[in-house]
RNA sequence: GCAGGGUUAGUGAAGUGGUCAAACACAACAGACUGUAAAUCUGUCGGCAUACGCCUUCGAAAGUUCGAAUCUUUCACCCUGCA
């Protein structure tokens, strides 16, 4: 039998891209790869509408709760970790889904970003330290390329340490890599995450990101997910909790806007909405079972 | 009924005679983004125009003035104190 494809799945949050790769995996024998930025995170559950216990005992799950809120995890550490992983499914025979919404992370993966090298931590201290303005002089007299946005420091920091603005890329998918994004319709997304921010409140949102605040620090990467520093406002008595639940849905919103524009610039992307990629990948995967 | 305060662009909110299509914030829309990415950053944001610019706005109407979101009068609605 022919190696496995990768199956890729991707979309806005709230569009039901775990839900549509439970299903084929169920099917199909896969396994799934969450490429998410913030399901890495052990205890972020809720918030981050992690797969269920239910799902997970269903069908194999990876990438998530990684590491500790607060902990280091990075775009170049997921590519390793999925890399392997896919490896790993396919040596089972099993197929490899790689499924999420942090674009950086899927495409990290599938178009084998070459990532520059990693931060030093006091030089990038000392860089932190800067102003904006020396950071850009430095840019300037040693020669670096200025990234698009240069009041963004996150990013001219990153040129200074790469000593460049570093686009070292495959400009084809990754062999075998399928690639389908879930086509929402608009005002069908906005009611999706609207009644998903009620339904997270439901569920304990509070309690679990009250847990979250004692054990960790609100001000670590991790909790700058916009549904936890939301609720951070909200104990801290600055907000009340139908001000959160209207602001959450304003903030993931945004953010499948975001999504959206990343995903937009990739010309790989098969779009399709959720029957019709179901029917799609259906298809593809009893091909390679019969091939 | 009397006295006082208010009514500004999608929302909140500055502005109290010219430099006002009107600060700022939020939302919205578009975009960038290779080791923090649910992050970070950029542009647009009354209408028309690629643009010079033109047009219509600051509760309504009528005035004063060379000139009004800003001053006057009346009206409408809202809030507060006295009745």
């Amino acid at each position: 039998m022919a190696t496995p494809p990768l199956i890729v799945v991707v979309g806005p949050t709230a569009s039901g891209k775990t839900a549509l790769a439970i299903d084929l995996a169920k099917r199909f024998g896969g396994e799934i790869i969450c490429a998410d930025s913030r399901t890495v995170y052990k205890g972020m559950d809720i918030g981050t509408a992690k797969p269920s216990a239910a799902d997970r005992a269903a069908v194999p799950h990876w990438g998530l709760d990684l590491v500790e809120p607060g902990e280091r995890f990075t775009a170049a550490d997921f590519q390793r970790y999925a890399t392997a992983k896919i490896a790993e499914i396919r040596e089972r025979g099993n197929v490899p889904f790689l499924v999420g919404g942090t674009g950086l992370y899927v495409d990290g993966v599938v178009f084998a970003y070459q990532f520059g090298p990693e931060a030093d931590a006091t030089a990038r201290a000392l860089l932190e330290s800067m102003s904006l303005e020396e950071l850009i002089n430095y840019c300037v007299d040693s020669n670096i390329n200025v990234p698009e946005n240069k009041n963004n420091k996150r990013y001219v920091i990153r040129a200074i340490e790469q000593k460049t603005v570093n686009e070292k890329r495959s400009s084809e998918p990754i062999h075998g890599a399928i690639i389908v994004g879930i086509a929402t319709e608009r005002n069908e997304l906005r009611t999706r995450i609207e009644s998903r921010s009620e339904q997270l409140f439901q569920d304990g949102m509070v309690e679990e990101a009250t847990m979250l605040g004692k054990k960790y620090d609100w001000d670590s990467e991790a909790m700058t997910g916009n549904i936890y520093r939301l609720v951070h406002e909200y104990l801290l008595g600055k907000i009340t909790l139908e001000e959160v639940k209207r602001k959450f849905a304003v903030r993931d919103w945004q953010l499948a806007k975001r999504q959206l524009t990343w995903l937009r610039r990739n010309p790989h992307i098969r779009w399709l909405d959720r029957e019709q990629a179901a029917a799609f990948l259906s298809e593809r995967l009893e091909n390679w079972h019969e091939s």
